[in-house]
Formats: structure tokens, C-alpha cells, sequence
DNA sequence: GCCAACGTTGGC
DNA sequence: GCCAACGTTGGC
């Protein structure tokens, strides 16, 4: 299983908003970054992600995980465009803001601290255990 | 609200 | 194919 990030701005689509939609889940749609969608081609069903709140919050405060496979989005008919959907697994034990993951050295390496723009990124297991440890989540 | 960083577009 | 101009993201 591989470890994700998915970046929201709650103002657009918040957690509580991704919780509402239970198991349905929602397709993760609007990405128009080439390396973000190939993130997404990428996953498999079953793999796990952080939901971040960008912009306000700039914090993670939830799991998610993938329940459909890449596909055309939904949103555009420009077929460059695929999206996953996901699904909120739990909440995290409580939420890590940026600025506390930036003083963990364990994350200095981890995309979200070295490039902001990326909505979509991959994590390692080392940060996905170490957040989980920090934040008293089930991994 | 500002602006740095980055990605994309399009003229040449 | 290069690169300047432009647009967008997202931290601050």
C-alpha cells in the first residue's frame, strides 16, 4: 500500500465536507497539475491518505482512503484530466499544522515542507508512521 | 492581501 | 525547442 497527501482548501471542500459523503466518497476532482495527476494514476484502490486543509488551517486533520481508480474527471471534458475518488477513513487524533511538521527532522524531507504548490503528493512510511505517532492516530 | 515559487502557454 | 510572459497556488 502507498502512503498519500491530498490538498484542500476548506473554504472549497473542507473534511467535514468529505466526511458527509461517507463511504460514497467523492471524486477528488479540479486537479489541472500534470505531476499531481500522475500521482493519482498511480494509486490503487485501498491506499491510504492525509487530508490537509491549505490556505486556512494548513494543517492535516484527517485520513482518506482510495475507492475508485483513476478516471476521466467529471468536471472537464478536456481528457488530460483523471481523478481518483476517496473516501474519509477517520480523523487524525488530533491536527499537526505546517509549522509543527517543519520543526519535526524526521519530515524535513517530506514534499509538503519542500514544495508548497503540489496538491497531490506522495508520502513516505516513515512520515505516515511518524505523523500517526505524533498525532495519536490509527495508522 | 501580498508575493514567491512554480507550472503552463505561446511567440519566435 | 527555448524562454519570456502570464496565471495560479498557497504560505505568510
Amino acid at each position: 500500500m502507498a502512503y498519500w497527501l491530498f490538498k484542500s482548501e476548506p473554504d472549497v471542500w473542507s473534511w467535514d465536507d468529505q466526511v458527509a459523503k461517507g463511504d460514497v466518497g467523492e471524486e477528488w476532482h479540479g486537479v489541472r497539475n500534470y505531476q499531481a495527476r500522475n500521482n493519482m494514476r498511480a494509486m490503487k484502490l485501498g491506499d491510504r491518505g492525509f487530508f490537509y486543509h491549505s490556505r486556512t488551517g494548513l494543517e492535516i486533520v484527517g485520513i482518506v482512503e482510495v475507492c475508485a481508480l483513476s478516471h476521466p474527471d467529471s468536471t472537464t471534458e478536456d481528457h488530460r484530466w483523471d481523478c481518483v475518488d476517496i473516501r474519509a477513513v477517520r480523523p487524525t487524533g488530533r491536527a499537526i499544522t505546517l509549522a509543527e511538521m517543519k520543526n519535526h527532522p524526521e519530515l524535513e524531507n517530506m514534499v509538503l515542507v519542500n514544495n508548497t504548490r503540489l496538491s497531490v503528493q506522495p508520502v513516505s512510511v516513515a512520515e505516515w508512521l511518524h505523523i500517526c505517532g505524533v498525532t495519536g492516530t490509527e495508522p
